[in-house]
RNA sequence: GGGCGCGUAGCUCAACUGGCAGAGCAACUGACUCUUAAUCAGUAGGUUGAAGGUUCGAUUCCUUCCGCGCUCACCA
């Protein structure tokens, strides 16, 4: 028998000597009077005389650290990455509540009542006058001083990668505030929240190669979406003229740093207004967003500071240097040469027309579209245009698609005639973006990885666990 | 998909050129009523990712496979 069945054999046990203390090894509702964040908020700076009247509280966290000697002990209570000290006397708690301390495991969810002091040392502390139990660990917790560094038992057991490693907290507490920054000042915007299919009959609005999958009643395949575009665009002709999506695309491509199968992209649509107009939203969307994620528009990335309140602007003849350049020889040069470059933000604009089916032609050059990029630290993290809505032109650049498919690529834009029918009853002028969400939170979180960023990233599966045989033993 | 690298106790890591697989934390037993990486004394814990090969002898060298990381290609 291995240790680590020993050990959880051993807990299993534990779990009836609790049952016969009279306590609940998976309790039940337990209102507390205060967070562990709450209480650290409201006293972590009262001296020892201003906690003379013992302020009360009642407490629930996850055990983090147990030092006992003899007759009394202390123990850490974690929560949501804070932690306070409880402090547990033989002589000031119900017998039973003292043998039900001696039995705790790093890892157990517990309950306390008792009033808030400071030890002879000064922390802040909670005197134990009663406590409850909450929830039974069975399996060993990560190594209290050195966390959890296995990437990949942090990727495939994220909780653990929680429990053990407050900063992951923070980049995912972060990453909602990205999200929640981005739907307030949108909607302060006018722009209203829609759902698109994720589940497509005809895919489109990007270059990728899809994801199929199946619908059995009506025997039909469908794509999982690589973009929104498309559906957005409809609203668009429908009326709603500022509309945006957060939500996942599905892209069946490699896996990278940057790229996870599934990720999240912001998409907004504004109608009547054109790329200039979005470059300026953008700069200000951006530089709100870092300041609410982060505190500051200056965000240090790995070891460089990006200043999101200062974002350059050029086109992508100026950022190449050779304004003979054009189509996909420019573009090439632009990709080889200049993005891995651009690591403070930066705006690249006007692309070559061979490269953008769905953007509109400058009207003092065809050969260029009204599109614009967002770079940050070598990545693309956004990418807008002015729409096309001239169905007749629309119809052209679906065509030159077909043959690029018919040549081989792969990643050609399909066809989409319910797109082209739904542009024919008019399209007015419009601007529309998407931005990356993880790559943005990447960055304003200083990770290296989309994974840091992703709570489940996808991995292979792993093996067998055998966690289902060692439940059942504990039945014997 | 290609190249490079990694995989040792539950966790964090050692093991020289191929020569007895180790430490800290966690666990177990005992002492301890203000500790905080508690301390002190003791105990237990290993199919070295898997399979095969070379060798007197393999964690170490070779082959295949599995998983992960980095990177190139593709892509956002």
């Amino acid at each position: 028998m291995s240790l680590e069945d020993d050990l959880f054999a051993q807990r299993l046990r534990r779990t009836g000597e609790i049952e016969a203390l009279g306590f609940r090894a998976y309790g039940q509702r337990f209102d507390a009077s205060h967070t562990i964040p709450q209480i650290l908020a409201h006293y972590g700076s009262k001296t020892a005389e201003e906690l003379a009247d013992q302020p009360r509280v009642r407490i629930a966290g996850r055990i983090q650290t147990v030092r006992r000697m003899g007759k009394a002990g202390f123990l850490h209570l974690t929560q949501s990455g804070e932690r306070l000290q409880v402090y547990i006397r033989k002589d000031a708690v119900p017998e039973p509540d003292y043998a039900l301390y001696e039995g705790f495991d790093l890892g157990d969810i517990v309950g306390v009542d008792g009033y808030l002091f400071r030890t002879r040392t000064g922390e802040l502390s909670v005197h134990a006058e009663k406590l409850t139990f909450l929830s039974k660990i069975l399996l060993a917790m990560p190594e209290k001083w050195h966390g959890l560094e296995d990437v990949e038992i942090r990727y495939r057991q994220r909780y653990l990668d929680l429990i053990a490693n407050p900063e992951s907290q923070k980049i995912f507490v972060t990453r909602a505030k990205i999200v929640s920054s981005l739907r307030r000042q949108l909607e302060e915007r006018g722009f209203v929240e829609v759902e698109t299919p994720m589940m497509q009959p005809v895919y489109g609005g990007a270059a990728a190669r899809p994801f199929v999958t199946h619908h059995n009643t009506l025997d039909l395949d469908l794509y999982l979406r690589i973009a929104p575009e498309l559906y957005l665009k409809r609203l668009i002709v429908g009326g709603l003229e500022r509309v945006y999506e957060i939500n996942r695309n599905f892209r069946n491509e490699g896996v990278s740093t940057q790229h996870n199968p599934e990720f999240t992209m912001l998409e907004f649509y504004q109608a009547y207004t054109d790329y200039q107009g979005l470059m300026d939203l953008t700069v200000e969307l951006l530089k709100q967003t870092a300041i609410d994620a982060t505190g500051s528009a200056v965000v240090e990335y790995q070891g460089t500071k990006l200043d999101f309140g200062n974002i350059r602007r050029l086109s992508m003849q100026e950022a190449v240097g050779n304004p003979s350049l054009r189509g996909h020889a420019l573009v090439e040069a632009f990709e080889r040469q200049i993005e891995p470059t651009l690591f403070e933000p930066t705006i690249i604009y006007d692309y070559p027309v061979e490269v953008s089916p769905l953007s509109k032609n400058k009207p003092s050059d065809p050969a260029f579209v009204e599109r614009f990029e967002i770079y940050v630290a070598g990545m693309e993290i956004g990418n807008a245009y002015t729409e096309l809505n001239d169905p007749k032109e629309q119809c052209r650049r679906f065509e030159y698609q077909r043959t690029l498919k018919a040549a081989g690529d792969e990643e050609a834009h399909q066809m989409d005639e319910d797109y082209l029918r739904a542009m024919s009853y008019g399209m007015p002028p419009t601007g529309g973006e998407g931005i990356g969400i993880d790559r943005l939170t990447m960055i304003l979180t200083n990770s290296k990885s989309i994974r840091d960023v992703i709570l489940f990233p996808l991995l292979r599966p792993e093996g067998e666990i055998g966690i289902a045989e060692r439940l059942r033993g504990g039945d014997v």
